[in-house]
DNA sequence: TCTGTTCATTCCGATATTCGGGACATATTG
DNA sequence: CAATATGTCCCGAATATCGGAATGAACAGA
């Protein structure tokens, strides 16, 4: 309360449990990740994405709740998706769902997402070498995952697209370090702060730079289990025309199914496998 | 008693802030209707419409003149979505496209609590015909099903909403198959490994594509035990204003209740409800 | 009928975000 | 190599967003 200018404003019962004894502090634990820096946009989709998500189309105040916003808040994200036809409300003007804007855009942004060409590529990769692999891209200073293939071992990771991991203890993270120009190399490591994710991370930046002369000069990275226990990969490079390195096309197994020197066995597939992604990309 | 819920709350249709002088009529030939004020809501969602509507992915300029804002803007806002995850650029790192994010949320916002009215038109449809029906889309080199609704009839399958299944086995596969243009369909079909899955499956590159000619000359798809035995499917295509092939409508029953020739008896009634589907998807 | 509770909605000042012109950087083209 | 697109960055100004608190509506139980 501040300055309360409300002078004669007739309050009728001056109601003096103002402060409820039952709740205190209901969700203000509870919000500690979207507090700052999100933007509307990201808010908004935080919305969108939970009432898609949930079984029952949720009220006003649940999504406050499970979004970590103050009613208000929620309130005016929810006119703006209504307004914009990607909301709408059941008949009883409480409960909220999609709206036919947003089915709209969905049914087309199913069949939009990935090229299914690369898509193709990388499952005819799978089925000869019998692993995962994935295809990944730099996104700041992280590998972002464009598209990936499970195999059908019943013992798999499970990063789904979309997922981004760390550049030093990564197979494809450390293919874009290598080779990156020299200045933005030197930038982005001297950034990085070369977190420990099991015993063979590689954390000290002199090693890290072996590493990656090594890599330059192989025309190819490994991981071997710098980033999961028992987990390896084999990433090589996906090259435009003009030899830039478009993406990283990874394989990566439990070193019980596949080690480090057998999976070099399959660098021949690999790298016909990229060749024709970079060629279906247009490069 | 009936209209009595809704008498307050809603009454302003109108709008009691602002209606400048620029308001009226300013929409000339060109620069059309994505006028100011826009929240930055609707700005997202109007780029992100754009990329899921356009056949090919767009790049910056062109997505900042067809959204009629300036280009320093689509920027800012492109480079949100992609930092949420909704976008991503392709290869080239110059297209943008459908997210992964952007996908899940999509696949789920198409599930039966959410849309009530395809899902309505689905169950009309089971209730006619008394088999069971699907609703599935092309994700990659799968199909994946939107939406689904069971007969009553004890012997049923039981594929649920967003599970996968193969291209070249099933109606709907078969049916995008079909539809898709020639380069695509060709790449498609050589990288796909026609796995056997019963004594019918169509496992022969040249088969398959007599079998497509045929459906595309037909304008719908069968499935002869291709799957699974004992089971026949047949499939229709969800068509939007301009005639690209959005998802496939499909029955699906035992042989022993209905066979290929009896199924093609309800070729108007699926029609019909394709058609449906496409209306109240805004197509 | 009255009262306590829950939920949706409105109000409003402070402030953080968005906006977009323009400069700059980087392909692409002739 | 100049010339033309196209993508990215900067920064002051404008304004949309934020959220606490008050208000209104619906409902359940006494």
């Amino acid at each position: 309360m501040a300055e309360t200018k409300r002078t004669a404003k007739r309050l009728p019962p001056a109601r003096p449990d103002k402060q409820p004894a039952k709740q205190p502090e209901k969700q203000s634990q509870k919000r500690e990740e979207k507090n700052v820096g999100a933007s509307a946009i990201e808010k908004a989709f935080a919305a969108l994405e939970a009432i898609a998500e949930l079984d029952e189309s949720p009220s006003l105040s649940q999504l406050a709740v499970r979004l970590g916003v103050p009613k208000a808040s929620a309130h005016r994200i929810m006119t703006q998706l209504e307004q914009a036809g990607l909301l709408q409300r059941d008949l009883s003007g409480k409960r909220l769902r999609i709206g036919p804007r947003m089915a709209r855009i969905a049914l087309r942004a199913i069949g939009a997402t990935n090229q299914p060409e690369i898509h193709a590529a990388m499952e005819r990769l799978v089925q000869r070498i019998g692993e995962s692999c994935n295809l990944g891209a730099l996104q700041g200073t992280r590998i972002v995952y464009l598209d990936r293939v499970e195999c059908d071992w019943p013992l798999r990771t499970h990063f789904r697209a979309g997922s981004q991991v760390p550049l030093h203890c990564t197979a494809t993270g450390k293919l874009f370090l290598a080779f990156m120009d020299e200045p933005t190399r030197e930038d982005i490591l001297r950034s990085l702060t070369l977190e420990r994710h099991t015993e063979k991370t590689i954390v000290d930046p002199k090693k890290l730079r072996a590493e990656l002369a090594r890599i330059r000069a192989a025309g190819y990275a490994e991981n071997d289990q710098e980033f999961m226990v028992g987990l390896i990969g084999l990433s090589v490079p996906v090259l435009d025309a003009r030899g830039r390195l478009l993406a990283g096309l990874a394989i990566h197994a439990p070193i019980a199914r596949l080690s480090i020197v057998q999976s070099t066995a399959h660098l021949a597939s690999l790298r016909e496998a990229a060749a024709v992604i970079a060629k279906v990309s247009g490069a």
